[in-house]
DNA sequence: CGACCGATCGTCT
DNA sequence: GACGATCGGTCGA
């Protein structure tokens, strides 16, 4: 499918991961896939930075077949299985040897509603649709056998639609599951726009949390 | 509500 | 052999 409003690749090419991620907020994620178009505004979404990012699957150089494609260049999406059932996709940012990434956690559906709900096998229209990573993914048709398209093609792409979420409704916090990660899954890593239906709702933190 | 638990399998130790 | 950057269902208050 062409588009003429798809993000460019020196929107991912930039070094500031956390930057990247809070200005994914708003954009859409397109998804073409088997003769299916499927859209969703990304309202959700969180920053992985690097070898040094305790929470990363990177972390200490840990650069496996598996990770791979996090350490290639920017503008690609890095799709892994995880917990035996999910899917989930993250877009390769930085340069390449410098494996950062944003994982999209959640989106607000925008085309090929019924579509989704096909996928996802949902009667009805609501929140669960395309929230949480795993949900989005298997919404929108993204498989860990598509890890490493470039988001600069046909099949997986992101578009400016000219959205803009001014700076007051863009919250931000801990990032979700990363309890092992120490000091670390502290870090105010995770984005989102503020009072949308589709954002994940956070589990109850450990210890006192401040978000904002 | 919140807490808990089972599903399910590729990847790395 | 263990363990996830999860989800949805159940159970109890």
């Amino acid at each position: 499918m062409k588009s003429n409003r798809k993000i460019e690749h020196s929107f991912y090419a930039r070094p500031d991961v956390l930057q990247i991620a809070q200005e994914l907020l708003g954009k859409v994620l397109v998804s073409f896939q088997d003769g299916m178009l499927t859209s969703g505004m990304i309202v959700e979404c969180e920053a992985y930075t690097g070898e040094q990012d305790k929470a990363a699957h990177v972390y200490g150089g840990k650069r496996t077949k598996r990770t791979e494609k996090m350490y290639g260049d920017a503008g690609h999406a890095y799709i892994y299985f995880c917990y035996g059932i999910h899917h989930l996709i993250n877009v390769v940012t930085h340069s390449k040897g410098v494996p950062h990434a944003v994982l999209l956690r959640a989106l607000e559906p925008v085309e090929g509603i019924d579509i989704m709900m096909a996928r996802r096998k949902k009667l009805k229209l609501d929140y669960t649709l395309t929230r949480g990573p795993g949900s989005l993914c298997q919404a929108m048709g993204i498989h860990t056998r598509q890890n490493g398209v470039s988001l600069l093609g046909d099949d997986i792409w992101i578009e400016d639609r000219g959205i803009v979420i001014p700076e007051k409704e863009i919250t931000c916090g801990p990032r979700i599951g990363v309890d092992y990660a120490g000091a670390d899954a502290l870090l105010p890593y995770r984005f989102w726009i503020k009072n949308n239906k589709y954002v994940s709702k956070a589990p109850k933190p450990k210890s006192k949390i401040k978000e904002s």
